[in-house]
DNA sequence: CGTCATTAGTTGCATTGTCAACAATCTTCG
DNA sequence: CGAAGATTGTTGACAATGCAACTAATGACG
């Protein structure tokens, strides 16, 4: 008995292997920030993009671009955080249609004592990575960001 | 105005990166799949993974530990998958509590067919990598997979 | 200006997955 | 043997997200 040999096909493998370590990482880190820190990974990386950004805020649609959501999965993520006090809902003064996402003093900190933590895990799971090591593997995942652009409809 | 520093860590932007390349790729592929062979991402990987298995089997266990699952998610997913016709429970003939997901010969050719059209949109993504591009991110990425072992409860 | 196409965000509905409790079965060891 | 503890898979209740339809606002262009 022998396989079909399309599924062993060198990017399918490679791909799987991306998923896999990106999903066994995830369900690592993920539960540990929120038993750790009290918040989903999820809010973590929204309120960590918010913070690195030009007055601490965003808009719907660019925060859905950047953590690769809906615009509409995006709409009650923050309804969620706001509810929490973390983020607040600012209107945009010159178009009307855009609302920011505005971080509070409140999920700045919340961020904080999260990031800490996280960076805490995330130095044990790539405990045995070297400087260079990081540095290869950013440029090929950058190379991999850009090789996906997000769709034109 | 300037940052904390440790939202600024740098194992904290690798991870980030990890996640925006996998869900970026994600993005793409996943509908790309859907759209052009008629089933989803996940579907693919358990009818992968049982291919590649000894007797086209797996374990509902070992199934939710290699596509990064609970048991409750797997149970429910084959569920959909049997519904379809494209694999089938089969209990296991010395341990009553197992039962085994197998594939079937509908599923066979579907995998067949959507590892083609996968592995062409995949060789669009990765057009500008080499094979030792491809051979560094393997390594890279197991290395990664391993840090991560799953959970001991 | 006025109309039409485009864009931003929200919402109802359906789908998918988690979590915790559970039943059935197996294993260990007195 | 037989009781206690582990392990496997399923289920009910629930949370999160996508999709598509919708509203409101903007922009393009005759």
């Amino acid at each position: 008995m022998f396989s079909s040999p399309v599924i062993d096909d060198r990017l399918i493998t490679t791909f799987g292997r991306l998923a896999e370590a990106y999903n066994r990482l995830e369900r690592r880190l993920g539960p540990a920030m929120q038993a750790e820190a009290g918040l989903p990974h999820v809010w973590f990386e929204v309120l960590l993009r918010l913070a690195r950004s030009e007055g601490e805020q965003l808009s719907m649609s660019a925060l859905a671009e950047q953590i690769t959501l809906t615009t509409g999965g995006v709409t009650r993520l923050i309804d969620r955080m706001e509810a929490a006090g973390y983020v607040e809902r600012r209107p945009c003064p010159t178009d009307r249609r855009v609302s920011y996402a505005c971080l509070t003093d409140t999920g700045r900190g919340v961020l904080n004592r999260a990031a800490t933590v996280h960076a805490r895990n995330l130095r044990e799971v790539f405990a045995d990575f070297g400087e260079s090591d990081l540095d290869t593997l950013d440029k090929l995942l950058d190379r991999l960001r850009e090789a996906a652009p997000h769709l034109a409809p």
